[in-house]
DNA sequence: TAAAATCGTTCACTTAAGTTAAGTAATGAG
DNA sequence: CTCATTACTTAACTTAAGTGAACGATTTTA
């Protein structure tokens, strides 16, 4: 589990053995089962999560209906409202048990004021998750429903698996009966 | 025009003078005209922008249509994706005459190197972005369009007055016809 | 193991957005 | 200033998503 997590920080700066250990020391690994909620609206969350196996959920409660608005999967991060500190409008939970990297705020500031190059790493992250994000909106403003579950078929075929339907179907902004509907009609059309 | 910058500046981290006038040594500050195309498709971008004064638009043409994604208004800055140095998937145009702040990578280098201050307002500014982006994108997902133009009338009422009512739609998400529908509905609801 | 709850699908009906077309108002170029 | 273009609205029709309900098939849990 280590190895994936310096592989994925190679990507982006080098580390000595100290920076390493210094790391570890920080005691970041967490095993979390299925169905656990890590934040629920109106708590104050300043932890970070850092997906290295499994599945996490980001959805809001809106007229006491769920509303889905992200999964992270291997290797995704996931830093809730760092702007603010007002309580969350959303909850965290885990589709499947995952091995996360929990850290906090303290934490993030010890390590930056002792390795600068960290600061550098969480800029580039910070601007490579923006421009992505930018990118996955854009795409969900200039499409149809039907058109971004045909994308996401394409870009995350693993989520399909992964996720229960009613789950996906408001990822895709759709009620679970249309999301039914919809994958009808592809099926339908691919016959002719 | 300068403290328009500065002030913002401030905001994040104190300047000595020295660093505000290795900034003013930059060359950054630009007046573009109305309509004038900043970057097109198929361009690669390496320069950001800042709006100190107007207004300028990202768009997509898909299948010779303008999708209108996103509009930076004072105080707005556009880096355009930062990740990969492919060619632009869009367009950025000014819809109104704008002040811009103009910087490229190689001035964001020497910046960074010479006061590694700036390394973390870059982080800063980064990581709000993203949480502001991240609460733009669900609210989207998780309303209505009818909804989208109510929420946008008390978030941005400014831009309901200053862009056009297509470029407004498909920044919504629905075609002009359905904003204008879309409308009558509202004052039609108003009314009873 | 049996009962209850949840999940995914299907159906009929409603509502709203897409499409095509037309008309009027505003804008701009020559 | 005039003509042509573009912008906005309205309308009739089509298409697709929302809603409420029903149905097995799972999964949970008591």
């Amino acid at each position: 589990m280590e190895n994936i997590l310096f592989d994925f920080i190679s990507k982006y700066i080098s580390l000595t053995e100290d920076e390493k250990n210094a790391i570890l020391g920080l005691d970041l690994f967490h095993s979390v089962k299925k169905g656990t909620v890590l934040l629920k609206e109106g708590q104050k969350s300043q932890v970070s999560y850092f997906v290295l196996k499994g599945c996490i959920r980001v959805y809001y409660i809106i007229d006491g209906e769920e509303k889905t608005t992200a999964f992270y999967t291997e290797l995704d991060a996931l830093t809730p409202h760092c702007v603010n500190k007002a309580p969350s409008e959303y909850f965290i939970s885990c589709v499947e048990d995952c091995i996360l990297l929990i850290s906090n705020a303290d934490m993030e500031i010890e390590i930056n004021s002792k390795f600068p190059k960290f600061e550098k790493m969480c800029r580039i992250l910070s601007e490579e998750l923006l421009a992505k994000q930018q990118i996955d909106f854009d795409e969900f403003k200039t499409s149809s429903p039907e058109q971004r579950y045909l994308n996401l078929l394409q870009k995350r075929p693993d989520l399909i698996q992964r996720v229960p339907q009613h789950q996906l179907a408001s990822y895709l902004g759709i009620k679970p009966q249309s999301l039914s509907r919809l994958r009808a009609r592809i099926l339908e059309k691919s016959k002719e």
